[in-house]
DNA sequence: AACCCTAACTAACATTTGTTAGTTTAGTAT
DNA sequence: ATACTAAACTAACAAATGTTAGTTAGGGTT
């Protein structure tokens, strides 16, 4: 176990609390009060507010960089790996979502050992991914347009999707993973 | 002259601010000093903070509304009014980054005849979108998925352009623009 | 010269903030 | 019974926050 069962605890309603008003926004009173403690006895279980966004965001970076590591090493066909990596992050955005809405909106309040960190993680993500793009574009697999912009467009869209799962419900993961995938490849044009 | 030359140029380095760090996390000192001036001087020009937030974000609402609303009035076939509005999107979140950093991230701490307003414009502005990519589908110019998720996808690539846009540099606008065009409409794969 | 307006200033305010110190309580292991 | 630990509490702190009141300096108009 990463954190104690009752920080684990602290770090679920935190994330949904900043995810809701964003981190500085949120005070130790507005968090405390949320688990029905006092600001203070938060102190037993973390060591500071900016830890508690630490912990949030520096986990979901774990998942990503795992998540696709995971993926790249196994031998795939092109089409399957952009899906499965696809896949893998539209996971991660609907198993976590308050989360995700933190890192989206807040990781600018890191600071500086986390912040490198998580910018280093970022960074290796982006580079795994366009490395993918950019061998589907050698093999004809993929227009030939800016793998810059063809990234920025995917993962955009990747990294939205938990307000917008916030926002409409569940109804069915699935037929949700499937056709953002399917509109991500093949585009929306009818041709 | 919706502003006074003055709060046009508080309004211009609040912007920067905000979005470089967040609405809650620059204090009126901050900006006060990047203005070369006091925090009480700034309340000769605004009187609020929440007041600067509110000015920044009901102005790009406006902008958006005003586009969108040029378009559809005109008499195009789908495919150039689905272009257009795009082309035009691309245009306001080009023209003020930061403005658009601030609606995105920060929109949830208007309070209440400034939010109510500005989540009216958005729904609006998302109605107008949603009828004509369901005009192009019935109409079988579009892949027949749901077009609450197209809409989506298109609308979360467009809105977090700037940030990309201002990590990348000005590069050719209008390359820019068309190659989003093209990924957005005709997708990425090879067929 | 008298007036006004704009836009700056200094000084102070009441609140809210993150955090610390020291204490208490309840449950578990010895 | 005793000791230990986890996790809560009360009280207080210094710093930072948005904002107000009252004042001053300069330029244009009457």
């Amino acid at each position: 176990m990463k954190f104690s069962p009752r920080k684990t605890e602290i770090l679920k309603v935190a994330a949904h609390l900043f995810n809701e008003m964003g981190f500085k926004a949120v005070s130790m009173r507005d968090l405390a009060s949320e688990m029905e403690i006092k600001a203070s006895s938060l102190y037993n279980h973390i060591s500071s507010k900016e830890e508690i966004l630490t912990d949030i965001i520096l986990h979901i970076g774990d998942e990503f960089t795992d998540g696709i590591d995971g993926i790249i090493q196994k031998d795939l066909s092109f089409v399957d790996k952009l899906q499965q990596v696809i896949k893998m992050h539209v996971n991660v955005v609907i198993n976590y979502p308050d989360e995700i809405g933190v890192l989206n909106n807040d990781w600018k309040h890191l600071s500086d050992p986390a912040r490198t960190r998580l910018v280093t993680m970022r960074s290796e993500y982006e580079d795994k991914f366009r490395s993918i793009i950019k061998q589907g574009i050698k093999e004809d697999h993929l227009i030939d347009v800016n793998p810059e912009i063809m990234l920025f467009s995917i993962l955009s869209t990747l990294r939205s999707m938990n307000a917008w799962y916030l926002k409409r419900g569940e109804d069915n993961i699935d037929t949700l993973t499937d056709q953002v995938v399917r509109i991500l490849l093949r585009g929306v044009l009818n041709k």
